[in-house]
DNA sequence: TGTACATCAGTGAACGCGCGTTCACTGATGTAC
DNA sequence: TGTACATCAGTGAACGCGCGTTCACTGATGTAC
């Protein structure tokens, strides 16, 4: 074991995203996770400062990842709402941390900027399914701070599937007859049918 | 000061909810309760057994009141979903835990039965909007496990908007002047307002 | 009406635990010259 | 190529804290007779 880890912050943020996963965010200790690294229980201090920085960066780093899925589903709307779904069942550490603005440094610049690029990805998929619908005209703006029903419809809906479906509330409710359990592909397939429903036909 | 409090559980749960809702589930302290309450901090072991029953109770007691609030809206999709997210925004601090599995003794049968009715009411509105939107047929039973995918969508969008709201993720896409915040009357406006695009036409 | 007794509700001292944080330190790395 | 020095990364001992839980206890209440 050298004495540099050499990698400590990402595997920092691995550790954490696993530990948040597996216990909740309640019970993230950042010495299990030092030691669990085979580091000293300070060690962490050096990259995050203290335990708010883990969780800032940890949410930060969700939200880089979420504002990529969302972007590689291109302009459309239902597959925007299925990546969203997606996204909190593959990555339930970093999902879990993202909606908990109590536990994050709010005005973290890096935070502001990684949420603000998610914020972005879900405006323009809203946008291309009001011009889909051809109801852009008539629902206003959508940059000034009012979201067309349809749009927060779906985000509501795409966010209330991950939290429901992250919780295992889920279970069961596919008509699948395998136990979905944390079955990826099942929910997936279950978030893809169901906001079909709000596709303009 | 009376050596009987006389009303300690009901008082703890109030104290409860109101922690909870204040400071997150996780700074949930039972001495802080107890001291609150001007009252030794080995009490609520009387009540509770220990903190998990303290929270397994908060649970069940906030879906009674779900279940309550759900029928009391009648079977009616809409207002189903509005008095969902109407449930959300006024007891936060059950909400809060109701989702919570891992902090629930999971096989308390109180726990089970309130929840039970929770379901009951759910699915009962969704079997009146399948009926009214003419659907029932194609979509197969709803209690043998599956669900229709619009009253999934449904509760999803409920949930989501419920859950975004009590974050404040929600905060400034009303598009009202005043800062919503935590007025509860112009998030539930949004809630019918976006709800409302599910409604059979 | 009174007495004895069981049960219920709350006390308060004590325990051990894991935690985040602080601090002076040391080993490793990179850079200027 | 070698040396000096600054910076970076990680150490390990120590601290205080609030917590949940345990335990023997005491005061209050209800009930049987």
């Amino acid at each position: 074991m050298a004495y540099h880890h050499g990698n400590l912050r990402a595997a920092l943020l691995v550790a954490a995203a696993t530990a948040v996963a597996a216990d909740g965010v309640g019970a993230l200790s950042l010495r299990k996770l030092a030691s669990q690294l085979g580091v000293s229980h300070a060690a962490p201090r050096h990259h995050f400062g203290d335990k708010r920085g883990v969780i800032t960066a940890l949410a930060t780093q969700g939200y880089d990842l979420l504002a990529e899925a969302l972007r590689a589903a291109g302009e459309d709307f239902l597959e925007a709402g299925v990546a969203y779904v997606r996204f909190a069942l593959e990555h339930p550490g970093h999902f879990a941390v993202m909606y908990r603005p109590d536990l994050v440094n709010a005005d973290d610049p890096e935070l502001l900027a990684a949420r603000g690029k998610t914020g972005a990805a879900l405006v323009a998929a809203s946008t291309a399914h009001a011009r889909k619908a051809g109801r852009a005209a008539s629902e206003g703006p959508i940059l000034d701070g009012r979201i067309p029903p349809l749009a927060l419809l779906g985000w509501a809906a795409a966010h209330g599937l991950s939290h429901l479906a992250s919780i295992g509330a889920l279970d069961g409710a596919t008509g699948s007859d395998q136990d979905p359990g944390t079955d990826v592909a099942v929910l997936t397939r279950l978030a893809r049918r169901t906001l079909r429903e709000l596709e303009p036909t």
